[in-house]
DNA sequence: GGCCAGGACACCA
DNA sequence: TGGTGTCATGGC
């Protein structure tokens, strides 16, 4: 097993944006429905988030202060495509009734936070775990953070990296260090590591999804490798 | 009908 | 600390 280094981070990239460029994600209109859509997406496929998101969107309810005003029970009823609906209509309520109270909008929160508050605002909240916190970070806080998703470990893993899950700050900092904390670059690279996900590995001759499904027996290692 | 999807958390040994 | 169960719908 090798030792993850930023060399391997920007090949890793470099590779990918070949095959996918900029991507432009995460596919929202606001820095709330970010948060909303990262918690939605929980052990969730992206189809069925976009399903509540459109419902939410006609309801009027894509801000946090909307969500937070509005009963758990008809929250419930509007997210109930993506699944475990009860859990996350708690979690949404909770979150976002935190935002609204201290800031308003995460856009406004964006302007006046740190790095370290943006983490202590969110930390001890429930429904808040590192992975979505991530997300949020990156995506509706504009912070340097890398999203090390299941995706990322199996990928690393079957690229023959020590990715010692059990330590994911070490990790993170190598990505974030390897592309010089350019929001813009962990943006898409985690962007394409999914989409890299979401490719069916069985309907292709040649494929790198392998590296990412565990149905796959195909050892894409040479190939996703510059 | 079974598996998986852009997780997180409580509980137990 | 690490493993397991629970939450649950929808597409393939």
């Amino acid at each position: 097993m090798k030792e993850l280094g930023a060399t391997d981070v920007r090949q890793l990239e470099a590779a990918l944006f070949r095959k996918y460029g900029d991507l432009k994600w995460w596919p929202a209109e606001s820095a709330d429905e970010v948060l909303i859509g990262a918690i939605l997406t929980q052990n969730t496929s992206w189809r069925n988030v976009e399903t509540c998101i459109a419902s939410l969107r006609i309801n009027g309810m894509l801000s946090c202060c909307s969500i937070s005003e509005s009963g758990r029970e008809k929250l419930a009823v509007l997210i109930r495509s993506s699944g475990f609906y009860n859990q996350k209509a708690e979690r949404l309520t909770t979150v976002c009734g935190k935002v609204c109270e201290d800031y308003g909008t995460l856009e406004l929160m964006t302007r006046r936070i740190t790095m370290e508050k943006a983490r202590e605002f969110f930390s001890g909240i429930k429904g808040i775990g590192r992975e979505t916190l991530s997300s949020i970070l990156l995506y509706a806080l504009h912070l340097p953070v890398f999203v090390m998703d299941k995706y990322t470990w199996r990928m690393l893993g079957r690229l023959g990296f020590e990715t010692g899950e059990k330590r994911p700050d070490h990790v993170e900092s190598v990505f974030v260090s390897a592309l010089g904390g350019d929001v813009n670059r962990l943006r898409n690279l985690h962007a394409m590591i999914v989409n890299l996900a979401k490719d069916n590995c069985k309907s292709k001759p040649i494929c790198e999804t392998c590296l990412l499904r565990d149905n796959c027996d195909y050892a894409g290692r040479e190939i996703i490798v510059p």
